[in-house]
RNA sequence: GGGCGGAUACCCAAGCGGCCAACGGGGCCAGACUGUAAAUCUGGUGGCUUCGCCUUCGCAGGUUCGAAUCCUGCUCCGCCCA
């Protein structure tokens, strides 16, 4: 049922950075397959926001791993820690969701994990099933386990506290949250991304303290976003959702710098580190479009990724326009004496927020009509089907009715 | 509870009575170059019925011909003392 240990060892350790301990991991992993047992497999997820983004999927793609070895993954929905606020992301406090928003996100993500987890053999729980009962009393209890020194200990905090910022005593009590989760569900394993590292410690001091057996933990890198440096995340902007369509995939993969191609291509393909370095060896286009077709594929299938892939060598390597372009029409409210100012259908069609952006657009030289750069914003556009086109990205015919 | 300091556009950060829609940097957008990479260069980066007008500098008032800049109160944040 099991594979050999150390081939199951040769999979997890692919794209991860910490692994402790590796020793006890064999032994779990020899006791596992000798008693024909899975191994427990825990991922905790606060639905902290509506979507996930390929950033995510770096750790769900090494919970996937576990799954195809056999073992047990067990999503836990951080229903109650997501209104707690985790800490990690140094910076600032984290807000505090309602349980209505915590619900409204598990849907979505539920729905997007699913796209790269076998949710139909995942076992789901929710935290909130023993946090919702507990006391204040039993918080306490639980704190007690736990010194100021200890908790300071973790960088972010140090930082912070050493910086005259604000730590609020909730931030102090997560990690501790997180641990008792996997007492809860005795965990063998714990994923996280490598910023998780102390909040997974906090796991295996309390199962220690319970009397369980310490669980082993793995990280994964934090996958570096669209800018090249900072990590992916949604409020920087430099992300790619996993509910992108395909050409838009295409296209922000294709803008990806090419120093973190090695670490995009190990994280979220499946090629073998030999092949991968083998397209590295090759032209960088070449290698970074096999990266983008890949990453379409797996979450729009093969059929679909080629087709974006084509249709991006059109427009940008042969410098045409892409295959189909949308068509808008204009209302017919928007009209001024049948005709519509450049300015103002930029608004119509999306380029731009507002007629004075769009008057300084046009007036920069960034927007062409009918392939003609177009340097006045006030043209009147009258009846007619026009192409219009800023920049890369947009395109669309407008409609004048 | 007491003392001190701070709050400026997406972020950081100047300005301290008129020349301020507000210096500079980052980011972002468009253009050149290119491999839609990096690096570099150029322009732009509050709104509008755009040679002008309107709204912005924590909130609410006040002084003044005129305030982001001065005064009063309030809110929030940080530091120090208790």
């Amino acid at each position: 049922m099991f594979v050999p240990v150390e081939d199951q060892l040769r999979v997890i350790r692919r794209g991860i950075v910490d692994l402790v301990e590796e020793k006890e991991l064999a032994e779990k992993l020899a006791r596992s397959r000798r008693e024909g047992r899975p191994l427990r497999v825990k991922l905790g997820i606060d639905p902290s926001s509506p979507d996930i983004h390929l950033g995510h999927t770096v750790v769900l793609r090494k919970l996937r791993d576990f799954q195809s070895l056999g073992h047990q993954a067990i999503v836990l929905w951080g229903t109650a820690t997501a209104m707690v606020g985790d800490p990690t992301g140094r910076n600032k406090t984290r807000p505090q969701l309602t349980r209505e928003q915590v619900e409204v996100n598990q849907r979505t993500y539920r729905d997007q994990v699913g796209r790269v987890l076998d949710m139909s053999t995942a076992e789901e729980r929710e935290n909130g099933e023993w946090f919702d009962k507990m006391s204040f009393i039993d918080c306490v209890k639980l704190a007690a386990g736990f010194t100021v020194a200890r908790i300071l200990e973790r960088d972010s905090f140090a930082e912070r506290f050493g910086a005259g910022e604000a730590i609020s005593i909730h931030e102090l009590i997560y990690p501790l949250m997180q641990g008792h989760d996997s007492v809860e569900l005795r965990a063998d394993v714990e994923l996280g991304g490598t910023d998780q590292l102390f909040n997974l410690h906090r796991g295996r001091d309390l199962q220690e303290r319970a009397g369980q057996e310490k669980q082993v933990l793995v990280t994964t890198p934090l996958l570096v976003g669209l800018d090249g440096h900072d990590k992916m995340s949604k409020s920087l902007g430099n992300h790619v959702g996993v509910t992108d369509p395909p050409a838009e995939m295409i296209g922000k993969v294709m803008s990806l710098p090419d120093t973190p191609m090695r670490a995009w291509f190990t994280l979220l393909t499946d090629l073998t580190l030999d092949a991968i370095d083998a397209l590295l060896a090759g032209h960088p286009r070449a290698a970074k479009m096999e990266l983008a077709r890949r990453v379409a594929t797996a979450y729009w299938g093969e059929a679909a990724a080629n087709d974006a892939v084509a249709q991006f060598d059109r427009v940008f390597k042969d410098g045409g326009k892409p295959a189909s372009i949308q068509e808008i029409a204009v209302p017919g409210d928007q009209l001024d004496g049948g005709a519509i100012t450049l300015a103002a259908l930029l608004v119509t069609l999306g380029f731009c927020t507002s007629r004075s952006e769009a008057r300084r657009l046009v007036a920069g030289g960034g927007v062409r009509v009918d392939d003609q750069k177009q340097p006045d914003p006030l043209v009147r556009l009258g009846r007619g089907r026009y192409l219009v086109n800023s920049g890369k990205r947009n395109w669309a015919y407008a409609i004048v009715p």
